[in-house]
DNA sequence: GATACAACCTCACGTCGCGTGAGGTTCAAG
DNA sequence: CTTGAACCTCACGCGACGTGAGGTTGTATC
């Protein structure tokens, strides 16, 4: 059945959007409706409706209206893959939010119980509560997700699990001697750990410094599961008390 | 082990929040750090900690932050209470984003298949993601958690699914005529199904005002699973043809 | 045809929750 | 003592709308 043009209040009602999102959408050039009555009625299309969709998933994905209008506006995208993107995200949201209810039913049962729990344990949840952010761009996150596929699942589970084995280990020795051989050896596993890791975004140099931007600005500093600060200088500490780390020969 | 106060920049780290927010928050009586350096700096103790989370759980939930503060700031709301609201709208929400998951691979399926899908799908679809929305302040919500304890989980599935089905058995006869018999019958189930549903707000009248007064201001519309002007303008019709119904005798 | 009300239009000020930068002081390490 | 990081206050700016004024158009009723 052909769909009937609608207006801008019965778009609002069908929709849980307001009049004035609309109108704002449509001054901005974002949804723009391609009719109107004779006097000026805005009328709302099937193709407006359709990129209305895209821009509601993208929003929720917390870009901006600008980059989401340079986005639908560029050749790149289409329909699927703003809804892969979004799927992906949701997903990724969803498990987050498991884990911030199993802290938050902590607390409350540890409230419960004792009747109060440290500050730190607050601190914790209070990270979890902020931790997913918009760290990339619609395009940055659709390269992620090529660059996902290209290497395969198997090996970015590798490459997880690689991290979080040897993230903690380095911790742990943050005051090893430079010189020692076990400082040696958990440099070269760094060092390896991140060919591996860079592999995957090999045909997209765009990321990889967009990867870098975001780390230079400290966008990670409360991802526990990524490098911080103290560990690159520790390990760089060690590439400099042991040249031959990092030189494949 | 006693938790140590921090300085500004050290919470902004551990808890993912800018020392401009956090600044803010001091401005505006939000989160106000008990102590101070000699200089001026601001230290933030465990109390400041603790108070910051149910800060961050509410603004989560979607209240602005005078609502948040006149909230802490007055008697009624404890950190437990404020994590039991966190937790009962995390699933709220998680189960809204699976249904949303759900229509997002209906909807990519079909377009990978049949490469459009028509406007109104992709209307439903804006529709869940824009549905919960934050209708009532944190006291009503309160409330509410008040009431459904008070008259159990089986009266509220109960109702729930007394609505699920009467509603579409509504919406597919309004065009009968009011005077017949099972007009009758189904607006006499609809006056049974309010009494029931309101049993469970007598010991809060301004819940009950507040959820007439959204109704009102036509909040529930984009919502299939809540009465529509149409259903109860229908029901009206019916009573004034039967004036018996609603007449407990 | 007149009336009344709902729905729409443009314009523009206002709001919230910060981001950002200027100009300066304090702290801590070398 | 020097230097750079971390902090302070102040204030302008921004994005994404909300809200209201003043008006026109559309539709139903009498």
């Amino acid at each position: 059945m052909r769909f009937e043009a609608v207006k801008v209040g019965e778009l609002a009602r069908r929709t849980g959007l307001t009049i004035r999102t609309l109108h704002h959408y449509d001054e901005i050039g974002l949804v723009t409706p391609s009719l109107h009555t004779e006097s000026g009625h805005r009328l709302y299309a099937s193709g407006e409706i359709t990129r209305l969709q895209q821009v509601i998933s993208l929003r929720q994905l917390g870009f901006s209206l600008d980059e989401i209008r340079k986005c639908l506006d560029g050749p790149g995208f289409s329909a699927i893959e703003v809804i892969s993107l979004h799927m992906s995200r949701l997903r990724e949201q969803m498990e987050l939010q498991r884990r911030l209810c199993d802290r938050l039913e902590w607390l409350d049962s540890r409230l419960r119980a004792a009747g109060e729990v440290s500050a730190d344990e607050f601190l914790k949840t209070i990270e979890v509560m902020t931790m997913i952010e918009k760290l990339y761009t619609p395009e940055q996150m659709k390269q992620f997700e090529v660059a996902g596929k290209q290497v395969g699942p198997e090996e970015i589970q590798a490459v997880q699990d690689g991290w979080a084995a040897l993230l903690p280990e380095v911790r742990a020795n943050l005051g090893l001697d430079p010189a020692s051989p076990a400082a040696r050896d958990l440099a070269q596993r760094w060092h390896d750990l991140t060919q591996q890791t860079m592999r995957g975004f090999q045909s997209t140099p765009e990321l990889k410094q967009a990867i870098a931007d975001n780390y230079k600005q400290g966008k990670f500093e409360e991802f526990t599961g990524a490098p911080q600060a103290a560990d690159m200088a520790f390990i760089e500490r060690v590439k400099s008390a042991w040249p031959s780390i990092g030189k494949d020969c």
